[in-house]
Parts: structure tokens; sequence; C-alpha cells
DNA sequence: TATAAAAGTATCGAGTCGAAACATAAAGAG
DNA sequence: CTCTTTATGTTTCGACTCGATACTTTTATA
């Protein structure tokens, strides 16, 4: 039964992510999930990048959550930052020599070596295959999405600029190519 | 760059994969770990279901792997079983409540819900995909395979049976269904 | 026969992780 | 405008993971 298959293979293919990210990691000194928390933070736009926001990401709890900023920060892998409106919210961003820690991890090696011997199309059609099984794993079970904000239903397009439909701010071209914790698909219908 | 999409992806999809664990063990009081530990013994053969072999698989210590076991084993969902000749070696395989418990956390719901829209022959293309990338990263890597019997290249085929050209033991067909950890594909050239 | 290698266990310490309690700030109700 | 509720984040505690190390027993090798 290929289900079945497609589980294994998924599940092999996390562990092999996660022996990588154990042996990446240990250089600095740094966990699987350090690295994950680090990664996230690269990725995710400026409303997105707090301790809420990473723990919707990695499903734990925000004490966790907490914890394991506080090691990146300590190591002056990522810096803080307090909202200027919002009191409550802190915002984390990687610094230089997070970016650089973070560089080594990413593509894993072993990756970047089985996809060498394909073509740009095929490693294409892979990654696209991969985005739509996620994507539509995520809506059937009502999840949060963390797509990219240029395919958010909440994005519009105002003259040569962007605009978010939520926060009614003005967004960079940059700026719509990062997750985002309120990401939602286009209606099906 | 599709090459960082796939390990996002991926990365993503591991995550989903192990919040489902994290819920589906929390049932039984598993970890995430636990029940890898308890799929990989269901899915092995009599050569890969010692401590050795799901070390190897999981990428940690045996000293870990040991504790782990001894968790399962205390629960009730693992048996012990001494080897006979080797009496250095210790078996362990699933009991039918290990099995019960297995059944409920793979596949995970997610993906059954994903690929629930797909068609038979679109999933098993992307299975074939997967399992096509896992193998060129372990080739790559030279890292254990872990694959099935029947694709090894010891696995020699007697009249209506097999036969493993490393122990010269007989095979049944299931028998060369399970993974196992002297797996090797043939070679390329 | 002596030595080395392999499989597994036991123990210790650092660190993850979840749960719960707590603090602070913002939002909402009356 | 005050009181309550809700949201974000931190701290603390206990259970558990995980790697490192030392150890035992058994098998393989010189």
């Amino acid at each position: 039964m290929s289900l079945k298959q497609v589980h294994n293979t998924l599940e092999r293919l996390c562990n092999l992510l996660r022996v990588e990210a154990r042996e990446q990691g240990a250089g600095g000194g740094l966990l699987p999930v350090q690295l994950e928390a680090l990664h996230y933070l690269f990725q995710c736009n400026r409303y997105s990048d707090t301790v809420q926001g990473v723990t919707e990401y990695l499903g734990q709890t925000k004490g966790t959550v907490s914890q394991t900023l506080k090691v990146l920060e300590n190591r002056g892998l990522i810096t803080r930052h307090p909202d200027s409106s919002d009191r409550r919210l802190v915002h984390f961003r990687p610094s230089r020599s997070g970016r650089r820690q973070l560089a080594h991890a990413v593509p894993a090696r072993f990756l970047s070596a089985a996809l060498e011997t394909k073509s740009a199309t095929e490693t294409q059609q892979l990654a696209d295959d991969l985005i739509e099984l996620l994507r539509t794993a995520q809506e059937t079970r009502a999840m949060k999405t963390f797509g990219a904000c240029k395919t958010c239903r909440f994005n519009e397009r105002v003259a040569s600029r962007f605009r978010c439909g939520l926060t009614g701010e003005s967004l960079s071209k940059p700026d719509t190519e990062k997750i985002c914790r309120e990401h939602q698909y286009p209606e099906a219908c």
C-alpha cells in the first residue's frame, strides 16, 4: 500500500534530516530543535518572529520555546527586539553569526548531494509535489499553513507594491517572500 | 532555489509527523522516539530487530536505545527474545498491543487525509519519487540503506522461495518484504 | 590460549519538554 | 473609567531524552 510507503519514506527522510542536524549543530553546540527554531526565524516575516510564532510552528509549548530562544540569544545567534507599539511582544531576528551557522546546515548536504544528479526541472517538480502534499495536509487538518505571504488570500497588490489586508501595512517584495503565521490560502471554490 | 524549497518543505512535513506522533503517543504515554523505535521493529526482519539495529536506524547511541527499548518492554509493547545461537544478541518483537498502538499512529492521519484526494497512481508516483530521493541520498553518503530484503543485492531466488546470500538462510516471501540492516542495493554499473 | 572486538547494560550529567504558576500588558464589559 | 478577561512571555519543577563512559558477557581472531 503506497500510503504507508509514503509515510515510511518520509519518516526515514526525517531521521536523516535530524541526524545531519545533530552533526551540524554539534559543531556550534546546537541541538536539532534549536537549529529548527533558528531556521524558522530566518524564514518568517515581522508578524511571526515572536515566541508565539515559533510555538505554533514547532508545535511545542511556549515555555519550552522561551527556553530555546534564550539559549540562542545567549550564544549570540539571534537578537531580541521589543515591539514598539505592543509592549507584550518581543521580536527575534537571526544575527549575522546566526545566519552564518544556518548556511552550513541548510540545505542539508545529503539533500544537495542527492538532488545534484537531477535536472532543475525534476527538482522543481519534486518541490512542487511536496508543497502540494503539505498544503492539502494542512487544509484537511485545519492547521496553520505558514505559507509565503505572496500566496496569501490577504495579500493585495497596490500599484508596484503590496499590502497586507489583515494589518493594512504596506509590504515590500522581499516581505512577500517570507512565511507568515496568519497565512491563509485563497478559498478553493 | 528549489533545493531549499525541498529542504524547507521536508522539514515542515517532519514537524507535522512529530506533532502528530506526539498527540498519538500521548494517548498511550509514548514519546515520538519510542513510537519510531516501535515502528522500526514492526518493519524490520529477524537480522535487524536488535539494540544495534535500532541504534543504526535512529542514529542514536546504544545506551539511549537500550533505555528506550526497556520502556517499551515494561509497557508490554514489545517482547524480548534472546538469540539461540549467539548469546550476546537479544531480539525484540512488537507484541499484539504494540501492533495495535502502532496501527493508530501509522500512517499519520494528516497524510491519509491529504492523499485521499489523489488517485492511486499519483500516490504511487509520489512514493516512488521519495524512495528514489532517499536511495540516492543514502548512496552518496555511504550510509546504511535499510531497504526491503527483496531489493537487496544479496537476495537470491531459489525455485519458488528465496535465500539470503549473506547468511545463507532460506527466506519466505513475507521475509523479503521486511527491511534489513545489511541491505545493499545492486551495483549501479 | 591470550587478546581484541562486538553486543548489550548501567550510571551520570546536561539539556529537552510539558505543565503550571506567575507577571505584565492590552482589550473588552459594565 | 474601573474591573475583568484575554494574550504574550517568563520562570520553575519534574519526568524524560540523550550522549559519554565504564562495565559485563560472549564471540572472533591472532
